[in-house]
DNA sequence: GAAAAAACATGATAATTATCAGTTTTTACA
DNA sequence: TGTAAAAACTGATAATTATCATGTTTTTTC
């Protein structure tokens, strides 16, 4: 038996906390609850999506990739984060790919019933709308960060981040692990050129390092790093 | 006498067109048209708007400040675009400032109406859903531009963006004309750097200047060039 | 548990881009 | 219309980042 989406807390932290119980109950009846490995995709860019995907637990990486064949890692989900809204809303081909990065359970959620309630529903439809505009306003921060800021400061910030957004585990490591391609894609650079770097913040003790795990040690140092100082 | 948004046609290109004649003719009323000369400021990141701003002729500029105090242009507006509907949607502080290119005529439209107008009319939540699941879009597209390709690259795409969307004159010179330090904030790069870009895709036979303006001679190559051949 | 594959790492070098220090040209306006 | 300010431009140089080559470690697989 499967569990029910009136019982699942990550809604509490996406657009489908606006539902009614009637509206929650339709698509508790109609989602499917998705395991997902570690490395496996969950939608590729271009595909046209039949559904969203709502993250009950572990992290994904929504990316894009560029003509000369690069990754560019554009946002990894929270938990609770619905995946493929936009593109069910634009009625449109997804234009990120979505992978798992570490071991995940969604629900895949058919695009009819999130239509349907965004037409009858106008507290759905604007809660939607604010995670939309919350996303936006992130997206033109990485297009400034990208634009503006060296590799080192973008690393420098992704840790910070990391470290906010997904904890440390009792040593000080970053709970969610990235392997070195992962991180060169999210800050945008060569995969060497990150390595030297992650060496480098290793050497000045910014960081530490067991394996692929990373623990930020001095954070306000690296604050102060990406904020340009 | 102030002419109507009924009568308007760049409301064709927003979120306005989902509204009913009852609807339009309140915005209508309260609306209020301003000038505003190349140059000056429409809204200034960080700023509460009060409401927001349906570009009715003329081309702004969407920037944000980075850390280091460089601007970096996000978006440049179009005919019809409503401005700080992102704000209004998530009842918080603009993230990008606006600045007039040229002059223009844009309508102020209170948020009060926006909001009441959101929470009663689902047809409008979903048009402005849409078009800020555009805005997404764009902005995903952005970062990888700005992550993977180099400025050579980014500056033929700008050339051939700005002829396709704000077309050129008879003499094949681009109609919006921009500064270099424009050109340079659009595709984040010095401004020494970009000059000295311009002048190699000229002597290219790229394309052609005169005085400020800019002319595309060789679109094809361009879109390739912008493409990584 | 060994072989193969993938990921991590480092050095040398090249390409890209920024910075600094000017000069020239254009624009604004008193 | 002359002049100051702003914008455009150029050269020299430095900093950043990518690329290529290669070696090491870790992980996967049979």
């Amino acid at each position: 038996m499967e569990s029910k989406c009136e019982n699942c807390i990550v809604r509490q932290f996406n657009s489908l906390r606006a539902l009614s119980k009637e509206e929650l109950k339709k698509v508790s009846d109609s989602k499917i609850s998705k395991k997902i490995m570690k490395g496996d995709s969950i939608f590729v860019e271009g595909q046209k999506l039949d559904g969203v995907y709502c993250v009950r637990k572990g992290v994904s990486k929504l990316s894009k990739l560029s003509s000369n064949g690069k990754e560019q890692i554009v946002k990894l989900t929270n938990k609770g984060e619905v995946m493929g809204q936009r593109s069910v809303v634009a009625e449109d081909f997804t234009n990120l790919s979505a992978t798992a990065i570490n071991d995940m359970e969604v629900c895949f959620i058919p695009k009819e019933i999130i239509s349907n309630t965004l037409n009858t529903n106008p507290n759905f439809s604007l809660e939607v709308l604010r995670h939309m505009a919350h996303d936006l306003k992130e997206a033109d921060d990485v297009i400034v960060n990208m634009s503006q800021k060296t590799v080192k400061q973008r690393l420098a910030e992704a840790f910070v981040y990391l470290k906010k957004n997904y904890g440390e585990d009792e040593f000080g490591f970053l709970l969610l692990t990235l392997s070195r391609d992962d991180y060169a894609n999210i800050v945008g650079a060569a995969t060497e050129s990150l390595i030297r770097m992650i060496s480098e913040f290793k050497k000045k003790g910014l960081i530490k390092t067991s394996g692929k795990k990373i623990g930020v040690v001095e954070e306000k140092t690296l604050q102060e790093l990406a904020d340009g100082f």
